[in-house]
DNA sequence: TTCGGTGCAAAGCCTTTGCATGTCT
DNA sequence: AGACATGCAAAGGCTTTGCACCGAA
């Protein structure tokens, strides 16, 4: 059974990830990284944060495959982890979600509002975990 | 100065794209068509996807690079469409937004709220357009 | 005729993975 | 010693792009 173990690298990784603000991508902490730890290698990198994500150290934003809609104004999605739907939430998409946000100076064009977890076809089937 | 000219296969890739509830993605796109129009090429679907959200006639569900956040519970972020930056929003993430959902028997484990626009920053500076 | 669109294939990213080597415990 | 982690490089997906041909206007 998985026992984890250290490593320098592992910490430096963690270290650069909760010590910023930038949510950066692999290749930013790999390049923040290399100049001052020069064998460390991208594989590692993704590797690390993979690895914290699935500790429950970090969390990803997540990139799925690119998905198209014709219904271009706002609407919340719910995608299922465990079949790999995408659903449309009939649910009006609060407009006064955005106004805290103006409020702090930006100006918003779009909101994307995902939600993860279990669809109800899903929990009928008692599918809990990923399907392959 | 573009105009836009018909093709047959934007009309069917856009028919395709209106008539399903699945948030398609090209490759399902593209083999949904290529048995009625063998010729088709994937490359094209990808074009005029592109297009079409372009044109704002599709919205897509957006797929960035990972990026990772050491902050592990859910806070909405803000992606500035002119630096690329993405920002953590200190707000709350109302809870009340799984109500709903939940009533529709969807069991929610996170939630993603992804806002698009111009940050204070960019809007300051007057950079409107995609900066390269 | 003109210039946008297509098909095809190659190239480009980002990410994962296989393998030999290194290193915590 | 044993199991996990690393580095490196190759392989894998998804997406874009260059080029020659096709076709709408």
């Amino acid at each position: 059974m998985g026992e984890s173990r250290y490593s320098k690298q592992r910490e430096l990784i963690y270290d650069a990830l909760a010590s910023t603000k930038e949510h950066p991508s692999a290749e930013m902490i790999y390049k923040e990284l290399k100049p001052s730890y020069p064998s460390l290698s991208l594989g590692t990198v993704y590797r690390n944060l993979n690895f914290l994500v699935e500790e429950g150290r970090a969390i990803s934003i997540p990139s799925t495959v690119n998905r198209y809609d014709a219904t271009t104004q706002d609407h919340p999605h719910f995608f299922c982890t465990c079949c790999g739907n995408l659903y449309d939430l009939d649910i009006s998409m609060d407009q006064t979600l955005d106004e805290p946000v103006e409020s702090l100076g930006y100006e918003v064009h779009r909101r994307d509002l995902i939600f993860n977890g279990l669809c109800p076809h899903c929990l009928k089937k008692g599918n809990f975990g990923t399907e392959d």
